[in-house]
DNA sequence: ATTAATATGAAACTCATTATCAACTTGGGC
DNA sequence: GCCCAAGTTGATAATGAGTTTCATATTAAT
């Protein structure tokens, strides 16, 4: 768990835009990769606060905006109109269910939905470049 | 095109609501209801101003709104932030294939997807409320 | 017509996110 | 290590879609 990988596609980033290393980015790269979530900038903020109480509010939405382009970082824009940042380096295509009590969210993955889609968009004439899938609902514990 | 059936619905749900019927919301209603397509509020509002110059913005959300919870009318939501108003009524189910170019909609269905969601839900022990389906692409006009 | 309840338009306000800008870091050349 | 141009930061202002507030205007039941 030292994201070894992550870090030097970051570094290799930073190098190829001619940008620099600072601390404010290696903190806040280092709080992302470490949580396995699908985390609200606010949510990243606090977390980052703990470690570097003067951090601005826009650094997080800057790094983060850098992380997205450098490839490791995936931009959620569910229902409630915040964005949530999620893992994307090594984590394979996958769509969410979202629990609307709870806010659990769920990864979930079907290649013959993703198949039906490229079917759908070919008879219109379409070429698809992406799609949003979301399922919301009631979780198990939430459901009773 | 007279849209009897939708103005019957809309005049029975202010009644419910003890609301009142006014220039401006009938107004609303005659011009969403005359156009087809997928408008946002400015949209609205740049229309409904020809034949009332007075009408305010908050006019159109409000009204909009109402339009929403008598079940005439949904919201969409799609990437742009930007809220759309499609016509609910009589219109069955359906999501979208969007042109990220010129903007075109496109409405789609797929009982397939629909079964395959519903599936993929109970998998994980969710009761499915909703979801959103999105399809992004370049059109028939725009790919070339 | 009276009047209590609701609706309107203008303007203020939210809330997430972005832009601005002066002060501060970073990193390559000496 | 020092210089310094270029990039970065945090505070704050600005943005933009949408909502709330409130004084005034309409509606509709009596």
């Amino acid at each position: 768990m030292s994201f070894q990988k992550e870090k030097a596609i970051f570094t290799e980033y930073i190098r190829s835009k001619n940008l620099k290393h600072s601390e404010q980015r290696q903190l806040i790269m280092d709080v992302f990769l470490k949580t396995e979530k699908h985390l609200t900038a606010e949510e990243l903020y606090e977390m980052v606060k703990k470690k570097n109480p003067s951090i601005g509010y826009a650094t997080i939405y800057r790094t983060m905006k850098l992380l997205t382009e450098a490839g490791l970082c995936r931009e959620l824009h569910v229902v409630d109109g915040v964005t949530r940042y999620e893992h994307l380096y090594n984590h394979k295509h996958h769509d969410h269910l979202i629990c609307t009590k709870c806010g659990k969210f769920v990864e979930i993955e079907s290649p013959r939905i993703e198949e039906l889609q490229e079917k759908i968009a070919k008879k219109h004439g379409f070429i698809l470049t992406r799609h949003r899938l979301e399922l919301y609902g009631l979780c198990k514990s939430c459901k009773n």
